[in-house]
DNA sequence: CCACATTTGTTTGAACTCTTAACAAAATCG
DNA sequence: CGATTTTGTTAAGAGTTCAAACAAATGTGG
């Protein structure tokens, strides 16, 4: 029941039939490959002979390829469809405060090659070194092969449609355009996105499961916390691009100050940043101990390790960052009621531990049954969810559905 | 960027494009008319051999009626078309805890007769009762007409693939189908849905800026605090039909109880009982509260007259219950970001003294420059925005975009 | 070995749609 | 009154689905 916006809407043309089933074609082979033109035509409901025709379109646009006749119990063998993967290449980029991750990969999403250097936080400098990374990466991999562009997952907001970054605290960068640099300098599709909606993308796009949920939010907590939220299939991106900024919704008015300025956001509560310093027990601002802890060698992954082996104060602050999580994780859950939650960043590591603790806390607080019972599941940071996100951004615009009405 | 889910997608038929164009075309007579034909074409973009066609279709179905020739400044003078108003129409009926209000209305929205009486609590008497009303309405105003439907809001969560009222506590009811009983004693169409979703798409369907705002929330302040969301030009309903629950979200964790159970929910510091309570300077349960002020006469409105006319207390009242409300909205502009947020509710009545407090508030709490620009508008009840909701749950049926893909 | 059934994949013509252009209708202008 | 302009209709052509027949490839059973 969606509205048409009638100062921006796209009318159907003649060929209008044929882009939405080739789309709907192309994602059925995505999903059940390897498979059959009679088997295709099954699930679309759809005589053999259009399926032909559309899968010939395919072909010729190199969406999809022929594998090798199988057996079948009776009758002609059929010819099996995949998706084009392993002659498209996709660089995907994760810029963070410290590293910066690069990262090749085929179309289907499986890592031909990863490496990382030191973030250089001018934008002119980052740009030269992806662009030489890009180029080397993808010479020493086949050279007929196709690249379908770049993916960059940055850490702030983005203005989806001219790709400046808006604002990323941590680069110290505002209004920078890395999009439209990179993509002059190696002559290849850039697309940028911050990190929390890239990883939201990741799950639309990359997981197994990805049909299951067209309605979830994926928590992002690192140094600092973020949402992307995916609501009836697409991603919510606000009338500013600027939806998802749940880390500083207040917790507690009175609670303890946040680097944004405000009192008691959840970041403050449950960030790394918060770990971290519940862990040191000390009470300074945020902005020093945030200097502080980037000089010393503790990591939230380290404090994990010492509650794992005994440490109790390690243990109580593991805990108690759980607990804050999941008060923040029920707003989300009696305001969207999404599917799923997925949470993503190094305090998954304790998932063991503080797992059935956040989701009892979340469930008491739920306010229906069904609510109650919404699943909240972990995501490892060594699958490397922002680089798949970048993957994401590229996926997205090849099998996504075409706009109509 | 919308994921196509293979499990549950709409094939192009051969005729998709006249379903897609038709709806097109019907939306722009809609928020165009009167209009011309040629007029059609050039906004459509397309030859006026397709528009006469497709009106044709339109007028022989009854959505478009055609109306008089009128002056043009050279050639021939165009007829213009209408959406077909005068000879539909919409029963809308808003169940509240002390009396059901029913109202014959136009498919424009134009009001024609609106009456109301003691709500009845037993299902199975209120469906009789509206059925009566329904016919007699119906009845008095024209014989040949068409009914469209009825539209039927009630204050309590939704099924809307079944229509059963899962949890209506004002009216203590829990799976109730009113939906299909009143359907079937009319035998009309009869379409159900929560307020705050109804009010929101009766800003989506009958508002003049309908068009303009595809991602806004309408918060609706009475008994309770509910939301409507709307992102993406659609209702955010949830895994489970439970979106928009913003009315338990603690605002502070040692705040005072409320109604559900818990304490410091945004509803126990912002709803008509908590001003009221604020008014009346008591301090006792929220149940026993709530059973008082039912049985007094007091309410919001004779609060607000009171603090026109110089009652500082009932000033204090309405003011820091205005506070309380734009702590929560704050909350809302930062995780959405909408385009807009609309207000409804007994308090709309003080905006012209609480509007620039809440505006500024939301705007001090808000993280980027554009959140803090976001307007918070009011609506005044004496619209009867449930009702308006009512008739757009018709609306949207015969004017929304066609699923495809 | 061969007729037959079965399944896959292709081809073909009909039906429905948009697209383009010409045409008819109705009004104003000089 | 003819030329011009604008509206609305009609008709032939192109792209699409749709339905059915056809060709291809394999196994089965005598």
């Amino acid at each position: 029941m969606r509205k048409i916006d009638t100062r921006n809407f796209r009318r159907a043309t003649r060929s209008t039939p044929r882009e939405i089933n080739r789309q709907i074609a192309l994602n059925l082979v995505r999903e059940h490959q390897p498979i059959s033109r009679a088997d295709l035509a099954r699930r679309l409901e759809v005589g053999r002979g259009l399926v032909t025709s559309l899968v010939n379109e395919l072909i010729a646009e190199g969406s999809v390829v022929e594998g090798v006749t199988v057996d079948a119990p009776r009758g002609r063998r059929p010819m099996m469809l995949w998706v084009r993967t392993h002659d498209r290449f996709v660089v995907a980029v994760d810029v963070r405060f410290s590293l910066t991750y690069v990262m090749l990969s085929d179309f289907a999403g499986t890592p031909l090659a990863l490496e990382s250097f030191d973030t250089l936080v001018e934008p002119g400098e980052l740009v030269e070194e992806l662009a030489l990374r890009a180029e080397r990466l993808l010479r020493t991999h086949g050279a007929a092969a196709t690249c379908e562009g770049i993916g960059l997952v940055v850490p702030g907001m983005v203005d989806r449609r001219t790709g400046v970054v808006l604002n990323a605290p941590q680069l110290g960068w505002r209004n920078v355009n890395v999009r439209d640099a990179l993509a002059a300098r190696t002559g290849l599709r850039v697309m940028i996105e911050n990190a929390p909606i890239a990883c939201a993308l990741s799950q639309v796009w990359l997981s197994p499961r990805g049909s299951e949920v067209s309605n979830f939010v994926y928590v992002t907590v690192s140094d600092g916390v973020g949402a992307g939220l995916v609501v009836n299939g697409e991603i919510v991106r606000g009338h500013d691009d600027t939806a998802g900024e749940f880390g500083h919704i207040p917790i507690d008015p009175d609670g303890p100050e946040c680097l944004c300025g405000a009192r008691g956001c959840w970041e403050a509560y449950t960030s790394n940043l918060a770990l971290l310093s519940r862990y040191l027990g000390e009470r300074q601002s945020p902005a020093a101990l945030r200097q502080q802890l980037q000089t010393s060698a503790l990591t939230v992954t380290d404090v994990i390790a010492r509650a794992r082996s005994g440490d109790a104060r390690a243990a109580a602050a593991v805990d108690e960052t759980g607990h804050y999580l999941a008060l923040g994780l029920a707003k989300i859950v009696n305001a969207l009621n999404p599917a799923r939650i997925v949470v993503g960043g190094e305090i998954t590591a304790a998932w063991d531990r503080i797992g059935p603790l956040v989701r009892a806390e979340v469930a008491s607080r739920a306010l229906t049954e069904s609510a109650a019972r919404t699943p909240i599941v972990p995501e490892q940071p060594d699958t490397y969810p922002r680089l798949r996100g970048a993957i994401a951004l590229l996926a997205a615009r090849a099998f996504a559905a075409p706009r109509v009405a």
